[in-house]
DNA sequence: TCTAGAATTAGAATAATTCTAAATCTATTG
DNA sequence: CAATAGATTTAGAATTATTCTAATTCTAGA
């Protein structure tokens, strides 16, 4: 990441966020893994980096970042967490009932037909979200990369 | 519901649930709304009719009659409380976000189609929980009654 | 009536998040 | 380059929904 660094402060900048040594490091991580973090987590992470990071400056950034429409904050189907999630494109999210863990889902993968005329009537719909919950196949694909660092063409 | 207070009870030992005024106090009102209440608001119910009534006992109670199937825990999408559902048939939630309330849809509203070679290769599929946000037309008719005492024959 | 187990209770504990007020940093102006 | 106003960060306290604990009360059945 110290290569994209100068890309990171200018991904910020575009969303009207003034970069800053803890914006960065926060960004620099949630940007980069597709693991639903949660504050705790980031913390964990940046910490490394810069251990005299506090808590509270993780939620402020986080707050800012969400505000700004750079990342998206998800309710933690089985905890009271929040977490958050570098996908600001539509997509759906699976919720494996064995490890707790989130995971993105194209959008694809589910075709939704409003019924207009009942849905539009009575509500002005802004988002429709969706949450699959199950149990990951052992044996997929997907379930192994899920928590690695996204590739930086990815998106 | 003194009327139904035995059907009550039965309803209860239906669902494996020992009766006990509480309970009973708990469910009467619980069963009876659209409204999705929090344990504070189901609280506030039953405490009129039963002053001494503990929040421990509105927990230990909804946590039971969850476990029981007899209603269904969902989570707030703004705040962080849970609320209670006595629709425990598939349904939709719209949330208000102009009022934070949470209104039953009817599963006809909306098609779900999954891609079943993509969705099913990788994941064991228990449940999909859909919640459509927006605003609700102030002409609704959903809207005027959807906090009213459900009638009898409704379920 | 007795009793064991279940249910209820008050209040303490927990945990995620928010708040507060002081300290530090940064961009800009003179 | 120095001064400064405003933004950012910080530690720690406060808040809040929920859970836990341990004591008390209730209840069903012997």
């Amino acid at each position: 990441m110290q290569a994209n660094l100068q890309s990171l402060r200018e991904k910020l900048l575009e969303h009207g966020i003034q970069a800053s040594a803890p914006r960065l490091a926060i960004a620099d991580f949630v940007l980069n893994t597709r693991s639903h973090p949660t504050a705790e987590e980031i913390k964990i992470e940046v910490e490394k980096k810069m251990p005299s990071v506090s808590l509270a400056t993780i939620y402020n950034s986080l707050h800012l970042f969400v505000e700004k429409g750079l990342i998206v904050a998800v309710k933690d189907p089985a905890s009271d967490k929040w977490r958050y999630d570098c996908n600001t494109k539509p997509h759906f999210h699976f919720f494996d009932e064995a490890s707790g863990q989130l995971i993105d889902l194209e959008p694809s993968v589910l075709r939704i037909q409003p019924d207009f005329s009942k849905l539009y009537a009575d509500f002005e719909v802004n988002s429709i979200e969706v949450t699959v919950k199950g149990k990951l196949r052992r044996s997929s694909t997907k379930n192994k990369s899920s928590n690695e660092r996204k590739s930086l063409d990815d998106n």
